[in-house]
RNA sequence: CGGGAUGUAGCGCAGCUUGGUAGCGCACUUCGUUCGGGACGAAGGGGCCGCAGGUUCGAAUCCUGUCAUCCCGACCA
């Protein structure tokens, strides 16, 4: 129920006396820019990027993961939006905006409502007044790929690239560290459409181009390396990393900058293998091994003079599978070696997706799991690569069969000690053959800091930090697949469209500068992207020589386009420079002592440089500096 | 969901062991003195001590339950 509102009081107060035309000067003043800083560290804050941003009062949490973003903030968000937006533009990509809320129905015809919404799906959901079901957009491959087949019927309108800028929902397992990894952040995705592969690596490479591009104008160093698909699927992928020891995600790379990859994707080479001192023993049906409670490979090796590399490990996990079944999986390790559960995920999607659909979750087979079956317990600790099916018979609902899944670095072993599936028993010499296994190895495990590199055995990888603030696909044609989204070829046949998927995380982005630039005393954003790029202050806004020339330096600085924030609150100096150095503008001028001589002081916040001229000197040697700075690394 | 921690004023914290009706610093308001690196003095405003139940003459404090937030893992721009 609403009341018509009275209407003289929400027009403008026209006789109050307190009229101004609109004017950007306004917002532009420090007393009236609602900015309000603190001392002391949130203790909602862990890393310095968010600790900086909320002290500096550039953000503030609303509920865990959602943000407002206050005016300075907002003024960086749409500074990188536009660097992000002049790339796109001069690389042939067409801005669009597209419903943040979508039917399920789409969903479904792309096969991912289920995997989306259900168990640890991230995508919030709801049904509306007529129990239609809804998803609130995590990503936009479902309505962009319908709009594609509306609208796209012949290969002559291709190939297209559409992108946007707008706010993503995700319903994160676990919001963290501000905004890097928020319920609700900016995005900026884009989705191309062509009618073949060829088309696709193209754009694929100019979008790898403009994201070098734009990262480089907002002054980050950031690290393209090979990544894993993930759930967007599809095949060539490659994301772009911020170094910053906050990162969550491990890089390893190579010294000669030829390899760069996400520890869930890199490859390596593994240490070589100390070979088994007796060799192939019984056959290879291997030599029972007496080894009471030995169950983990350090209890083995140290009871028997053996290396982690002499054993062959068994893990047992259980795959959940979105058409409702379960299937054990049994994988062999080389005992030095990790599991990779990316790679092994992506093992078990390739031989079991097809007919069993998405997999939704991996865990491990744990005996409460056996027992839930109604199966009989097995010798965890002493389990070998030969352990039956058998023992399967009889479960609730899992599949009657082991997928079996050896790595590379265990298939390759002559001889090795292995579990005997028998408490307190290994074998020691088994081979494969021996034990009546054939193998096929794969890439199951985890590369590691120090493990040679595949393009070059002289070269090691080298761990390092990275916040991934892009990321580009390939995807190929899942999605055009899956929702028919066709176009006419050439030769007059329907095809599906080859798909290419691009996104950078616009409010991420921001947040990782402030982690990749910030000093002890505050954030020093790269001035491309820093909510103004000078800030003036009347060392005593009292004094009405310093009024005065600030206020006439800050009409020139606006006149010459330099984006100018005036601190005229009446603080003492102190405070107006602590405040400034939290607040990480680039160039601070200071209206001080000397204003009565014209004189004034220029202090660029990192590196860290003062210096004392002319007033009148000012915009000469200013000007020069951040023209050259609004290009940020890019060589001008 | 599993493991760990914390909920007391806008922010940061003490008080809880040993129950007696709530305190410190910052921020905020007013006045005065200061005025180039988070000033000083005086006066002031602000808290259902996360919530619910219990024990007790009496609970921020003890007990039970519950909720929330943060950190470590699975998710990802």
């Amino acid at each position: 129920m609403h009341r018509a509102p009275d209407v003289s009081s929400v027009t403008a107060p026209r006789g109050s006396g307190s009229f101004r035309p609109p004017s950007s000067q306004v917002a532009m003043r420090v007393s009236r820019l609602m900015l309000v800083t603190l001392r002391d560290d949130p203790a909602e804050a862990e890393i310095p990027s968010h600790k900086l941003l909320l002290r500096a009062g550039y953000i503030r949490r609303l509920a865990p993961g959602i943000f407002a973003y206050m005016p300075l903030m907002w003024r960086v968000l749409r500074k990188v939006s536009r660097v992000v937006r002049e790339e796109m533009d001069a690389a042939g990509a067409l801005e669009t905006l597209l419903p943040q809320l979508q039917p399920a129905e789409l969903w479904r015809r792309s096969g991912r409502w289920a995997g989306y919404t259900a168990g640890e799906g991230i995508m919030f959901h709801l049904e509306d007044r007529q129990q239609r079901e809804l998803g609130l957009g995590p990503t936009h491959e479902e309505v962009v790929t319908a709009l594609a087949a509306d609208l796209l019927r012949s290969y002559r309108q291709l190939p297209v690239n559409l992108y946007q800028i707008q706010t993503k929902f995700r319903d994160e397992i676990r919001p963290r560290f501000g905004l890097m990894r928020g319920r609700e952040f900016i995005m900026k995705d884009a989705y191309s459409f062509h009618a073949d592969e060829a088309s696709l690596a193209e754009t694929y490479g100019a979008m790898d181009l403009a994201y070098r591009r734009i990262f480089d104008r907002c002054g980050l160093r950031t690290v393209a390396v090979e990544a894993d698909s993930g759930a967007i699927g599809g095949s060539a992928s490659q994301e772009f990393m911020v170094t910053a020891d906050a990162g969550e995600d491990l890089i390893l790379a190579s010294a000669d900058g030829r390899y760069a990859a996400n520890q869930e994707r890199a490859q390596s080479l593994a240490a070589e293998a100390i070979p088994l001192a007796g060799g192939v023993l019984a056959g290879g049906a291997g030599q029972p091994l007496a080894t009471p409670a030995q169950a983990t490979i350090d209890d083995l090796c140290a009871g028997h003079g053996l290396e982690p590399s002499q054993v062959v490990k068994v893990l047992l996990l259980l795959a959940r599978l979105e058409d409702g079944s379960d299937q054990p999986l049994l994988v062999a390790l080389r005992g030095d070696q990790q599991l990779n559960e990316v790679k092994l995920a992506n093992a078990v999607t390739t031989r079991l997706g097809a007919s069993h659909g998405a997999l939704l979750e991996l865990t491990p087979l744990t005996p409460t799991l056996l027992e839930r079956q109604g199966l009989a317990p097995l010798p965890f600790g002493f389990l070998g690569p030969q352990l039956g099916d058998g023992l399967l018979a009889g479960s609730g609902s899992w599949a009657p069969c082991f997928l079996r899944l050896v790595d590379h670095t265990a298939a390759e072993l002559e001889s090795f000690v292995c579990g005997a599936n028998q408490p307190d028993l290994h074998l020691l010499g088994a081979s494969w053959a021996g034990l009546g296994l054939s193998v096929e190895g794969l890439d199951l495990r985890s590369a590691q800091p120090g493990d040679r590199c595949c393009h070059d055995p002289l070269q090691r990888l080298e761990a390092s930090r990275g916040i991934e603030v892009g990321h580009i696909f390939q995807l190929g044609r899942k999605y055009s697949s899956a929702m028919e989204a066709c176009f006419t070829s050439e030769a007059g046949t329907s095809e599906p469209f080859w798909m290419g998927c691009y996104g950078i995380g616009v409010s991420r982005l921001a947040q990782a500068a402030v982690e990749q630039h910030h000093d002890a005393n505050g954030i020093c954003w790269p001035l491309a992207i820093a909510p103004f790029e000078v800030l003036l202050v009347p060392a005593n806004a009292a004094d009405p020589v310093q009024a005065a020339l600030a206020q006439r330096l800050y009409g020139e600085l606006q006149q010459a386009g330099v984006e100018v924030l005036l601190d005229d609150r009446a603080e003492r100096a102190g405070v107006k420079f602590k405040d400034g150095d939290l607040l990480g503008i680039p160039w601070r001028v200071v209206v001080g002592r000397g204003a009565g001589d014209g004189r004034i002081e220029l202090v660029e916040r990192s590196p860290a440089h003062s210096q004392e001229l002319p007033a009148d000197g000012l915009l000469a040697l200013l000007l020069p500096r951040i023209e050259q700075q609004r290009w940020g690394l890019l060589e001008a």
